[in-house]
DNA sequence: ATATTAAATGTACTTTTTACACTTATTTTT
DNA sequence: AAAAATAAGTGTAAAAAGTACATTTAATAT
């Protein structure tokens, strides 16, 4: 029973750019498509929202769906609602992105879906407007992470400082100087130092750092800046 | 015609967060509302979606319908769509912040509207969850404002940097030293020198300035760290 | 002529950022 | 067992950016 006469009303759904990290490269968790149009063809993960439902809670629903995992990293990044975007009908799409750590997917894996990483430099072609919302989330995370201490978001409970310099090195598409990059990282005083080392990837091994957790929540907005040069982001 | 069977379809609209500067504090453009539910309460400017229109098109329309201005600077800030934000039917609404020249409005207004300016800490209650919409885009803008030259679209074409300077203080709520706020705005390279003065506000005068286009077109999206200390800032 | 007002401007000090190279721990090879 | 290879870890000096701070100037009002 529509009380606001006279209006037309539309299909409403949430996709969510999910962003992984695998030690080396930034990568992206993409889907099959189950349905037509364009059934087959690499999609986002995405949902029609339901009534009773927010959009948050939408974008956690189909996360949890699609990775078992609960209390991700999430975040809005834009509304999508060009009128012919997908051309069966005319869909809003709200797009959140996601990060999450990629060893904790593995093990939780849930294959009723199709589901894929790829590498962010080498994905297939997405069906709509799912590349410009790729795009648009690539460089949301760029921003975001120039300033705040996101991307522990992508990391494992346990990491190494050239491990995260590999991450920032990756996001950014550039080489840091590794003594100014740990200086400046653990002038932040996030990073608490472990036992333990990393003996996979060196003879030497690097040492292990926890998250302070205190102090990464505590810190979280303020302004760290991370990079040397942040102009070139958009 | 439906062809995603079984979907539920809902009303989206576009909401407007008009931001004005009148030369002393930060302003907000509200209209009274012309139809139930809430009819004659304040509420942000804002419209049902069209069929063949996208956001940008429904905030342009929603603006110029309102203010006689086109051009103006505009940015998606948020998509809300909470089930009961509105209590007659479920409505999503993508909100828009836009940042106008108060004095061209003034000369351009269109009364068909009730619209009233409003002081930003003085406004009324409104509607829904339009303070809501409010306090996220003051917050944007905030963010914004202390990295990028988004604060001119505020501005008339001919300003001073005492001007420029209440109008930053306004927004972070805070004062700067004169000196140092003067030369880092000139560092930018971003103003022109005219030769005459504005006599208005003091004895001595202070001298107008212009943005340099071409400059400001390049530098919009640089980091140029306008404000001291960018913490505290949400 | 004097007082008042806000604009304009310079300098020394502190902090942050940048550029740059060698030593260390461990494993692999000979 | 010694030597070579590999990546981790660390310090310092120079440059740039940010901060704190007070006087002079132009114009009007008394």
């Amino acid at each position: 029973m529509p009380k606001y006469q006279k209006q037309t009303r539309f299909l409403v759904a949430v996709d969510c750019i999910i962003f992984g990290f695998d030690g080396t490269e930034l990568k992206l968790l993409l889907v099959q498509r189950g349905l037509e149009p364009e059934k087959g063809k690499w999609s986002l993960i995405g949902s029609f929202i339901r009534e009773e439902e927010d959009f948050e809670k939408g974008a956690n629903r189909i996360l949890n769906d699609m990775t078992g995992l609960e209390g991700v990293y999430l975040e809005q990044l834009h509304a999508f609602g060009k009128p012919d975007r997908d051309p069966i009908e005319r869909t809003i799409s709200v797009a959140y992105f996601a990060l999450i750590d990629i060893h904790q997917y593995e093990r939780q894996l849930n294959d009723d879906y199709h589901a894929e990483w790829f590498p962010i430099k080498d994905a297939p072609r997405l069906i709509f407007d799912h590349e410009q919302m790729v795009e648009m989330a690539k460089k949301r995370l760029r921003y975001k992470a120039a300033f705040h201490p996101i991307l522990f978001e992508l990391l494992p409970e346990k990491f190494t400082v050239p491990q995260l310099q590999n991450l920032y090195e990756g996001i950014f598409d550039t080489v840091f100087d590794k003594r100014n990059f740990s200086r400046k990282i653990q002038s932040t005083k996030l990073l608490v130092k472990q036992k333990d080392k990393d003996k996979e990837n060196s003879k030497k091994g690097a040492y292990y750092y926890k998250l302070d957790k205190r102090r990464y929540a505590a810190n979280f907005h303020a302004f760290l800046n991370f990079i040397p040069n942040p102009d070139n982001i958009k």
